[in-house]
DNA sequence: AAGGTGACCGGCC
DNA sequence: TGGCCGGCCACCT
């Protein structure tokens, strides 16, 4: 099949959900996971669409910096911190603290 | 069909 | 890391 079933979409949720427990990763490195690092943003909107599913752990996708900038798209104002610290991620503010050390590179679905 | 938007990233100061 | 600017690509109206 030359055309990808799955949408855009689908790729970001099936990377996001390999996402380990108590680790977290950012856009840009999902975006390069997919092959597409140049398309950082569509993963980000592609979160904003993983509010409908359960299955897609936003909470662990920061942005590049670690901060939680989607943090205010989730409920209320600190539930993605809560998720964060809960996995044993300390987050002071919007920002993961040691972000390099809870960081985790995607890697490639098989397909 | 065209334009605007966006949970970003990288480069420069 | 902080602020600003341009690029990038899919989705929405």
């Amino acid at each position: 099949m030359k055309d990808r079933e799955l949408n855009f979409f689908e790729r970001v949720y099936a990377v996001a959900r390999q996402i380990p427990f108590g680790r977290v990763t950012s856009y840009g490195a999902i975006a390069k996971a997919l092959g597409a690092s140049r398309s950082a943003r569509m993963v980000g909107w592609a979160m904003n669409a993983s509010h409908n599913l359960e299955d897609v752990p936003a909470h662990r996708v920061v942005n590049r910096k670690g901060l939680l900038t989607g943090k205010h798209h989730f409920e209320g104002t600190n539930l993605m911190q809560q998720l964060l610290e809960s996995e044993g991620v300390k987050v002071v503010g919007n920002q993961i603290v040691d972000f390099e050390k809870h960081f985790w590179e995607p890697e490639v679905s098989a397909e």
